[in-house]
DNA sequence: AAGTCGTTTGACAACGTTGTCAATATTCGT
DNA sequence: ACGAATATTGACAACGTTGTCAAACGACTT
């Protein structure tokens, strides 16, 4: 149905009067090629506006040149911003970024990898939490010898990239944010624990406290599942408790968002009669109105530097480092001025 | 680097005792086959696990077996319900679906149009606002065949499958249940009037203003973008406003969850002092508290009729009809019980 | 000037499907 | 029961790339 007509590389090693081999050698910056005739293929494939057919390179080549994200993250401000890091990395490179949820609690999950894997071989995979800690899929993903990525895996694993950010230390740094505005009564809001990164977030919230010398029974602990809906209840346990806390420091934005909406139903003011932060820097922590203080991960680079080093892996056949390390930072705004 | 053997359709051939070309046809429902033929190839196919090779099929039959949906909203559960309701239509199928964002506000988003068409071929496309209501787009899609549906588009296209709901009667209906609820001084949070969808569904919204006897004067009528911000900033100009309403009806659900916001930290409760529908019946809508009563579009279904359409389109090269027309539902919450 | 060795190039056979068209069964009409 | 018409099958050539391997070229050595 599509008529537009294509172009092929016939075409471009006729006009530049070079054999079709040096035309896909040029395409594919294969080494042994002289710049001259380099520099003439790329001018005429140019001028022709000729595109490689990818479905021919597929076959011939037998690689797939996509790499694959696989998540269950309902959080779409997250996966996008996976997504927007990933086709960014690809496009540069001629590969092609692809989502897919891989419901863990589905009992199929694993039949929905295989079949995925085996219908269309990926060259790569990038693995999100909570999935980055799954040893069956990493198992699986190994037992085919696809490089891997993994972003914020709760255990870093040596056969797979990993990419992360220090979660026990960001949890530190938003505590002592907190503390520096003055807050020694705090609440902490968890995620789920089966997300290893919420557990860590907590264990730097409580080394801030010790290290700060603040007292343990001044701080109230609330057991959260990441959902706006969890931060409402949240707030609920919070009013129960016999503790007055003037600062709340949420596992993460929604559930920051849930709790504030409680407090102003509540009557009460933010920030002034208590404070929030949050965490990801998702898109709604910036138009919630207070737009929320969150702690931002560039989740975006660590995208991009998996697939990154992925094709890079894949076109060498090596790696040279495992693991990469990004810096937080935390955006102050006007729910914890 | 993916080391799983694949089997081809030669192998198939030969179990079966059959000519490749057998089992071609038995793979693409191709007509002329015997039953009896079929079952077999089919039963060996299954008992080997035979998956057909996606790029060999590209590359022969020129077609490359995906639609594509081009959008251009930041609403990531609007674009998941699209997604899912094309993947469930493509699989069925033996089709891809594959998503695209395509900025109207950068330059280059011809090149990047005209680029991913060049490079991956499509066989069908589906449009959602704001593009599908771009001449630009369509044009360029048009002149090259492919196969098109426009969700929701402000004009109809002729050459185009349409599917959508009627806009306008919903603003009506929604407004009606307010004026049931016994509201009679209400607000109208507009969307961007670019967005064709907005304006119906604010005329259905005066339809039912005039149509119950109400007065025009006791309206108000406040400008928006559809996101949270400005639906703070709508009920800022609402409490300038000289009338009191106590009905809200926000173009989407955004700015109502923005303006619910604002009116708790001002002090009123919902729904007691000031009720408020939304529109898209999003999750956020569901999970906010109080939760939004909202209209409900079946945008999964949409889409995957949509899908549908489309492969019929592409598979026997003609269209039976082009307009669908889909119901909509007021699902009715808390914020306006 | 001939020999050697690495570098560059190209001819041709894959890759796993579908399209074409001719060959062979089957069914139907009389 | 015999052609004629129709339904089913298969052989073989595409599709547009990359892999393989041998040929041609160059730059050095001697």
């Amino acid at each position: 149905m599509n008529d537009m007509k294509n172009l092929t590389i016939q075409d471009i090693a006729e006009k530049a009067g070079v054999s079709i081999k040096t035309v896909s050698r040029v395409f594919n910056n294969a080494p042994n090629v002289r710049q001259q005739k380099r520099d003439l293929v790329l001018g005429v494939a140019r001028e022709l506006g000729y595109r490689p057919n990818i479905s021919a390179r597929q076959l011939a080549s037998k690689r797939s040149f996509v790499l694959i994200h696989f998540y269950d993250n309902p959080n779409m401000d997250y996966l996008s911003g996976i997504y927007d890091g990933m086709r960014a990395a690809c496009s540069e490179k001629g590969y092609y970024a692809v989502a897919e949820r891989l419901s863990l609690h589905n009992r199929s999950y694993k039949d929905s990898l295989l079949d995925y894997l085996t219908r269309s071989p990926v060259d790569g995979v990038i693995l999100s939490p909570p999935i980055s800690d799954d040893k069956a899929v990493i198992r699986e993903i190994e037992k085919r010898n696809i490089p891997c990525s993994l972003i914020s895996p709760g255990i870093k694993k040596r056969h797979c990239i990993n990419v992360f950010i220090d979660e026990k230390t960001a949890g530190r740094k938003m505590t002592e944010f907190l503390i520096a505005r003055g807050h020694t009564k705090l609440a902490f809001i968890s995620g789920l624990d089966t997300h290893t990164a919420s557990s860590q977030r907590e264990a730097g919230f409580w080394s801030a406290i010790e290290a700060h010398g603040l007292k343990r029974k001044d701080m109230v602990r609330i057991g959260g599942d990441f959902s706006m809906q969890s931060g409402f209840t949240a707030f609920e346990k919070l009013a129960k408790s016999k503790t007055r806390v003037t600062g709340v420091f949420a596992g993460n934005d929604e559930m920051a968002i849930g709790t504030i909406i409680a407090a102003l139903r509540a009557g009460m003011k933010v920030p002034e009669d208590i404070s929030f932060v949050g965490f990801d820097d998702s898109a709604f922590a910036r138009s919630m109105w207070p737009p929320i203080t969150s702690l931002a991960q560039p989740i975006g680079e660590m995208a991009g530097l998996s697939a990154k080093k992925l094709i890079d892996w894949i076109d060498t056949k090596e790696r040279a480092e495992n693991d990469f390390e990004f810096p937080t930072e935390i955006m102050v705004r006007d729910s914890c001025p």
